[in-house]
DNA sequence: GCCGTTTTCGGCCCGACTGTTTTCAGTCG
């Protein structure tokens, strides 16, 4: 069993053990195990057959036991047990916002519900209305998450396709019949959330291909299998579909698999207009192929630049591909340093030395150390003392490591009356200030606009924290007028943080065109809880590129130099 | 369930908000 079946089982136990009414505490213990667990990066293996997991932090004899026993059998009896006291279709109804460990019980003791389907159906039929403690508001507001969770059922967080697609390509690419072999569609195009996995291939013998692709071993089910396409199911219910092509139609189905389908209707438009036919085997004109050995030249037919794929989107890259006036865009080999980090003061999980390692070798040369403030209870926030003592260490630790350099910052709570989170004295002693939303998501738009642009006028305030506060396929944005809050940034100097969580990616890459053609400026954070996480930038950037920016556009672009007088360069 | 001890068990993640009640349990960050 890998480490990553090991975490998700420590984790499934933390939620079952939730759900049964254990005390906290102990599914905590879980979550920490595995979550130590993924930081370390010794073979899971080596340290059951050395008898060493007990050297890692959290984990005890009881844990050790049963992590041993995971590996060494593949299955853990207590797990087993535990499953059939709780139905494991528990855990996905704690999905739904406003049903937590208790009321899921309830239902489960009352109704016998063990399914999100067999929840929707007893809330209209006002079944839960016959329930203590439940409400026909309450009933409204489940059957609400339902349906938000149905429609990003087949949905899936950008990275679980990176990584399945990847794989896939790798063992692809191993097959002596592949000529080329891309990853297409909605990942080539860095999308936020995904559908499907698409995949081209070129070859001489498709039908070998089909048989590599079909048989791979994250194949659940053929959905259709065909000379030029075949569909499946893969193991964790992604679609996923391989076109193959002969080689010298592969930059025209690259292209139109790549899509979007607004930016191929759009170009598909414009060369009807000069009587041109495109489609996935060629361009055309007057029914005979203009020849194209790739995308460049595609894109020369029409006169244009080589778009990237990420700005593909009908956002109007294809009339600037026309004038040459696409954006140089930003790359991930252009971040110089890493903004937005959470150490052990508060609820990231490493020290901050280790955060500078990590960073280091990176080839990062700098670090803002952005914990949690002290009304972020939950997350450990620091008091007065502890910043203190923070900034102490930081200051020994810029000794200690002269040729890098730690910035103090902290991410301040934004309150519910838009002020941040310390007085002026102590806002005064960091470097850096991001301001964010924890709480009273649920305000008026005008009056969650006032509160944040309260915020951004703030004078010691440098960045806006996610700025809209979404969860990606689990909670919407609170509701903001955009326009003005771009405005208030740019007015007041204040940053937008691309949070590049891939389970936020906030704020949203359709934002940021228009914001940047205004002037306003952008940092890509991690908003890193552990070492490990830095590497959350990678999603940033995307989101970055999809939004037109270029190096000039980013905060931690600067170098090593330039970012001690950020504030300077930034006015 | 782990940790750190004052070595045998208490502390660990607390406070605001919500909805259902009318004083508080459950959820959420």
């Amino acid at each position: 069993m890998t480490k990553q079946e090991v975490i998700k089982i420590l984790n499934d136990i933390g939620l079952l053990l939730e759900l049964k009414g254990e005390n906290f505490f102990k599914s905590k213990a879980y979550y920490d195990a595995a979550n130590n667990l993924e930081i370390i990066e010794e073979d899971i293996g080596v340290l059951v057959n050395e008898n060493r997991l007990q050297n890692i932090k959290g984990i005890g004899k009881a844990l050790a036991q049963k992590i041993t026993e995971l590996v060494l059998t593949g299955e853990l009896e207590y797990y087993k047990n535990l499953k059939q006291e709780v139905p494991e279709g528990l855990i996905s109804m704690l999905r739904i916002p406003g049903l937590g460990p208790k009321k899921i019980m309830i239902l489960y003791n009352t109704l016998g519900i063990t399914t999100i389907e067999e929840l929707k159906k007893v809330c209209e039929n006002n079944e839960l209305l016959e329930l203590p403690k439940f409400s026909k508001k309450t009933q409204d507001k489940i059957l609400e998450g339902i349906n938000n969770i149905k429609e990003n059922l087949d949905k899936y967080h950008y990275p679980v396709g990176e990584i399945l697609a990847e794989e896939i390509i790798d063992i692809l690419k191993q097959s002596k019949y592949v000529q080329k072999c891309e990853i297409a569609g909605s990942i080539r195009r860095k999308k936020e959330v995904l559908k499907d996995i698409d995949i081209l291939a070129s070859s001489e013998k498709p039908d070998e291909v089909m048989n590599v692709f079909t048989s791979c071993y994250y194949v659940k089910e053929i959905i259709s299998r065909g000379e030029t396409k075949s569909s499946v199911i893969l193991q964790n219910g992604m679609k996923s579909d391989i076109r193959v092509v002969k080689d010298s139609q592969f930059p025209f189905a690259l292209h139109h698999f790549t899509g979007s389908k607004e930016h191929n209707t759009a170009l598909r438009h414009l060369a009807k207009k000069k009587g041109i036919k495109i489609n996935e085997y060629g361009i055309f004109k007057d029914e005979k192929l203009i020849d194209c050995k790739d995308e460049e030249d595609f894109f020369g037919v029409f006169g244009m630049e080589f778009i990237p794929p990420e700005l593909r989107e009908n956002y109007g890259e294809l009339e600037a591909a026309k004038e040459n006036k696409l954006p140089n865009l930003i790359s991930i080999n252009d971040i110089r340093g890493v903004i937005h980090v959470h150490s052990n003061y508060s609820d990231g999980n490493a020290s901050i030395e280790q955060l500078v390692q990590a960073c280091m070798k990176r080839g990062y040369t700098y670090l803002g150390i952005s914990d949690h403030s002290k009304t972020a209870i939950y997350a450990g926030g620091l008091t007065h003392d502890e910043i203190k003592r923070q900034h102490e260490e930081i200051d020994y630790l810029n000794e200690k490591y002269s040729k890098f350099q730690i910035l103090k910052g902290i991410e301040s709570d934004i309150l519910p009356d838009g002020s941040l989170d310390y007085n002026e004295k102590i806002l005064k002693s960091f470097d850096f200030i991001i301001g964010s939303i924890h709480s009273s998501f649920n305000m008026a738009e005008d009056i969650m606009t006032n509160r944040i642009i309260k915020a951004i006028t703030n004078p010691y305030m440098t960045i806006l924290g996610h700025p809209t506060g979404r969860l990606l396929l689990r909670r919407e944005g609170y509701k903001i007028n955009m326009d003005k809050i771009v405005n208030s940034c740019i007015k007041n100097n204040v940053i937008f943080e691309i949070n590049a969580n891939p389970y936020r990616l906030d704020i949203d890459w359709r934002y940021i065109k228009a914001a940047k053609e205004k002037g306003a400026k952008f940092v890509i954070s991690p908003d890193a809880h552990s070492t490990k996480e830095i590497e959350y930038i990678k999603y940033g950037v995307n989101v970055a590129r999809k939004g037109w920016l270029e190096k000039k556009d980013i905060l931690n672009a600067l170098d090593h130099s330039e970012i001690a007088n950020y504030k300077k360069v930034i006015n």
